[in-house]
DNA sequence: TATGCCATACTTCCATACTAGTGAAGCATA
DNA sequence: TATGCTTCACTAGTATGGAAGTATGGCATA
């Protein structure tokens, strides 16, 4: 058998830690609302301290604010962490991009393509959440294309807020316009051109300094900063 | 009265997660070391679930294992985990230190020669903490230079695993070698040579690369991949 | 000697009870 | 009406006991 097909079961807490975040970062719980210990405790069957522990884990993600004696409320989105994150990606990428125009691996450029396809037929289909999905799996294609999978993994984490976000701006903005910025990024990935596939990066990932500024005035209930 | 200067009394568990953390950091609690919520609690003279609590926060940050039913350990460091926060602070730096380059804002640059000062301070008195200190401001003034203050404290979640190797590092390796790159750093800067600086700034981490596989080989126990 | 079983002493995890802080509603007072 | 106080329902924080899982050493057995 397999080794790495021994699971340990995981703990009650890691459990609604894991729902709670997939909750957020959906939208299911806006932001601003209040959660409560006892109430998710009494909805789940169980006693407050896993969830209690769940809440804990969700602030560390910056997904929720404990305030002692007063609340839990789900984290508003900081307009600043998303731009934040939104620099620190356009960097990195750019380096990525540039390493991986060089290096030209042709599997993961093929599977690269194969993604763009997916977000046509998810962009007809308009489902967000496919689309979504995919968009994450082509940026985590190139830093694989790069030898540098790690530093998605630690990307994902400053991403957690501008994931939030992009729930509600995919249902907005032109995701046919994104789907041709992918496709610039792996025209000039293809060509070998680093130079051309910085500049696409860098072009794409500014989209958002447009279009965090709207989503923002929109719904001003949901942001902070 | 500032308003800013109520505080509300940080709870138990916090305050012993900052105590955690910081012992961790500089290496009081080496990796691998096993600690108990039960030791730990009756070394402060406080329950368990304060305790437990502050595990759970360790973990989130990287710095602890809580293995069920087993035990929690205080982690390994991953070599891959020091290189990719290593590949995405070189690409971060790199591009604040050319928006610094151009924008040239002479406080800042100012203070960024202080803390070079300082760190020549600490060379020859070998104080080894002192110098960790204003490296680290050197850095975080780099960020602010550019306007981006937020993004370095987005980096220091990355940096955890950095941190504690630097610990380790900075006894053995020449810390005048580190001096005279910050200085070929603010140097291009004030040049305003936005080339330049970035040269000199991904020279400067580059330095990493060859210091990180040295420190693993000579205690192989604290590390792991 | 080698193997399998079991008692035992741990560990974290969860449930429960209690403490203490918060805020809003109600009421008395000026 | 406006102000200040009390009360009370509700919050998160902490303490504690016990449940469930794990590792280890001893001992009987082959």
């Amino acid at each position: 058998m397999d080794p790495a097909r021994i699971v340990i079961s995981p703990s009650t807490a890691s459990q609604v830690h894991d729902w709670l975040r997939k909750r957020v970062q959906r939208g299911d719980l806006p932001p601003g609302m209040r959660v409560s210990e006892t109430e998710v405790a009494a909805a789940i069957g169980i006693s407050r301290q896993p969830v209690r522990e769940a809440f804990i884990r969700l602030a560390s993600d910056g997904l929720a604010e404990v305030r002692p004696q007063r609340g839990t409320y789900i984290s508003r989105i900081s307009v600043s962490a998303v731009l934040s994150a939104r620099f620190i990606r356009e960097a990195v990428e750019a380096d990525l991009a540039r390493a991986v125009a060089l290096a030209r691996p042709a599997d993961i450029l093929d599977r690269m393509a194969d993604e763009i396809a997916c977000q046509h037929r998810a962009d007809h289909a308009a489902k967000v959440e496919d689309f979504i999905e995919s968009d994450d799996r082509f940026h985590r294609l190139l830093a694989q294309a790069a030898g540098q999978d790690a530093v998605w993994s630690d990307l994902e984490r400053l991403k957690a807020q501008m994931n939030r976000l992009r729930h509600l701006s995919m249902r907005v903005f032109d995701r046919s316009f994104t789907i041709g910025q992918h496709q610039a990024i792996l025209d000039a990935l293809c060509d070998g051109n680093p130079d051309a596939a910085e500049t696409a990066t860098r072009a794409h990932l500014r989209q958002m300094l447009t279009e965090v500024p709207q989503m923002a005035a929109a719904q001003p209930d949901y942001f902070t900063d």
